[in-house]
DNA sequence: GTTTCTGCAAAGCCTTTGCATATCG
DNA sequence: CGATATGCAAAGGCTTTGCAGAAAC
């Protein structure tokens, strides 16, 4: 999915919520879009101080509901409980390894464990409306860690 | 493994940690252990005062810490933010399936799901230390949501 | 022109912490 | 007895909210 395409999608959800276009909100969704990372509402606001953006934390928190609302972006806790967001559109499905000394986050996906959890739901009655899968790891030092 | 045999590795928590042995860190431990539900501090404080057991917040979450440190409970943080706790010592390890319309948490486990996430982790150079998985569910109603 | 937004500051909520008193070993 | 724990209340840190002025359609 190209650019442009991506930015509709963002167009079409306000249209859906029925609100409006503000250069806050559009700011804060292309700010996302162009980052690869997995930031905290603080990490945005920064951001787009930095690029000369007038904009409050009040205003990027209530942007963010918007747009994970519309699958837009996505919404991470990892372990302190502080919320981390990412772009979701256009990007294929993934999950995460935490790596606990560095703080790195790596992307992984794996087709067998997305069939056999969503096996698991199934078969006691359940479907899968989302899911979380995070691996806290730490570097193989040597053998004896293996 | 028994219940005097798991009070005994809370015993030797405490005293790997040089800490004491006092009435509401026993009765936080016990409490917890009889309990097979996914709770937070706050619910875990009322069942104490409940059974009239003078404690407060601080020391339950004062304690709470200790216990996870030595792997005797464990804690969840699952979508709000809130932590909740539930025993692991002596109890086989699992995931969890939350339905999210009735907010019941079901317990889950399927070793090839840990085999393949233990071999992603690996194929990076990385080892699991924990790892997080859970399903946010639906039931399924009809043909359609198959 | 209205309706909806924004920014600010205040409030909320869970969790942590400082301190004086009480308790364990 | 000395060292550690407890409870209280206050402080912290992230997030949400009420409200008056500002902006979008």
């Amino acid at each position: 999915m190209d650019k442009q395409h991506i930015y509709k999608k963002f167009e079409d959800a306000l249209k859906a919520e029925k609100i409006k276009l503000t250069p806050q909100r559009q700011a804060i969704f292309t700010n996302i879009m162009d980052s690869d990372e997995h930031r905290e509402c603080d990490d945005i606001y920064n951001s787009l101080v930095q690029d000369d953006i007038t904009v409050s934390k009040a205003t990027i928190y209530r942007t963010l509901d918007i747009l994970v609302k519309y699958d837009l972006i996505r919404k991470l806790v990892i372990g302190d409980g502080k919320a981390k967001y990412e772009p979701k559109i256009g990007k294929p499905h993934h999950d995460h390894m935490i790596c606990i000394e560095t703080g790195k986050i790596i992307e992984f996906d794996n087709d067998e464990i997305e069939r056999l959890q969503e096996e698991e739901a199934k078969k006691r009655g359940y479907k899968i409306i989302k899911h979380v899968h995070q691996l806290f790891v730490k570097p193989i030092k040597d053998a004896k860690d293996i």
